[in-house]
Parts: C-alpha cells; sequence; structure tokens
DNA sequence: TCACTAAGAAAGTCTTAGCGA
DNA sequence: TCGCTAAGACTTTCTTAGTGA
C-alpha cells in the first residue's frame, strides 16, 4: 500500500502512539516485532509507505487499547463512537 | 493476506454483500473492477485467500453502504454500533 | 535515542483461463 | 450464471544497513 490510497491506518496509528507515549520503535517491539525491524517497519505505517497485515493490526491494537476498526475509520464521528464504546467496555 | 490471520474482512464483506442481494462478481464490477477479473478477485476476497488495498475497500464499501470500519470491526457488539451510526447518517 | 529511508530479498496480490454445480 | 481455483505475472511488504537531528 502507498501513502496515496485514502487509508486513515497512518494518521490513527500515530495519534494512538502518541496517547501512549510510546516511540515507534517501542511499540513495534511491544507488538512482537524484531528489535532490528521494529523502527523501520513501523515508520513505514505511520507514515503509509507501507501496510501490514491484519496479525500486525491486531498486535499493535492490543498493544494501544484500541479497536482494529478504529485504524480504518474515516469518519470522525465514527470514530468517536469506536472509542466511547471501547471506554465504556 | 492469507486466511489464517484473523480478520473479520472476508466474513463481513460476505454478509453486507448478501443483504444486498449481490453475486461476488456484480459487487466487483459495481466497484470499479474490469468484469474479467471482478469474480477472482471478490471471491478471493472473500474467501480471505487475498486482501484488497484500502482504495478498493472504500469503492466496496460506497456500493454496499456500510463504514469502512465495518470490515475490520473484531468485535460483534461494535460491528452493531458501527452500523447503527451509519443507520442514522 | 529519535524519526526516517534506499534497495534488494521475500512475500504478497492480480490476471488468466479454466473447473463443476 | 453461480462460486470457486491454480499458477505465472506482477506488485507489494520486509529486512538490512544505514542517515542526520
Amino acid at each position: 500500500m502507498n501513502n496515496t490510497d485514502g487509508s486513515p491506518f497512518p494518521t490513527r496509528l500515530k495519534q494512538a502512539r502518541i496517547m501512549r507515549g510510546l516511540s515507534q520503535k517501542q511499540l513495534g517491539i511491544l507488538a512482537g516485532m524484531d528489535r532490528f525491524v521494529a523502527s523501520a517497519r513501523m515508520n513505514q505505517y505511520e507514515r503509509g509507505v507501507h501496510a501490514p497485515d491484519f496479525k500486525t493490526v491486531i498486535a499493535l491494537s492490543q498493544v494501544l487499547g484500541v479497536p482494529t476498526a478504529y485504524f480504518y475509520c474515516l469518519e470522525e464521528e465514527l470514530a468517536s463512537v469506536i472509542m466511547d464504546w471501547k471506554a465504556s467496555c
């Protein structure tokens, strides 16, 4: 995936990572990546250079505490609804 | 992507397609695919053999009338919340 | 340590050309 | 017409090895 395909993933990922106070590399390692590849891969995801497979998305969602649907949500209003649902769990 | 990566995409896609009463090929063509590739590609998506890029996901979501987030939602309860939000738009 | 990147290796998707029901 | 599939063509992601702040 390149950064011109309209995916909200890069932005939502960065939002959630910053909220947790993690570096790109830290987040990758916590999500189970090898420490030598975590920095490059997470940076590529966050800049929309590449897109991860869903197994990786699940791992990131667990570390960051957000539903997987959040990463793919185009509408800001729905993104809030998703986060509110998560908070009420 | 293969069908063992835990993505809810195949199931959610099929659900939404059946609700609309479309064939796999019809849906692909309506989403802008060449009529010679629509059947194979849609079948691969629905069976989890391959995963589409986000541009394709946006096209499918517009034809089916569901938010893109719905396709990637793991939790049934949240999926209902997403569909309720869409219905109230 | 941080964010970030080029480029080859590796792994993925897409197209073609079919199948049986 | 429907759902579905193998396999080669094609395109993507991942890893390595770095950069500059």
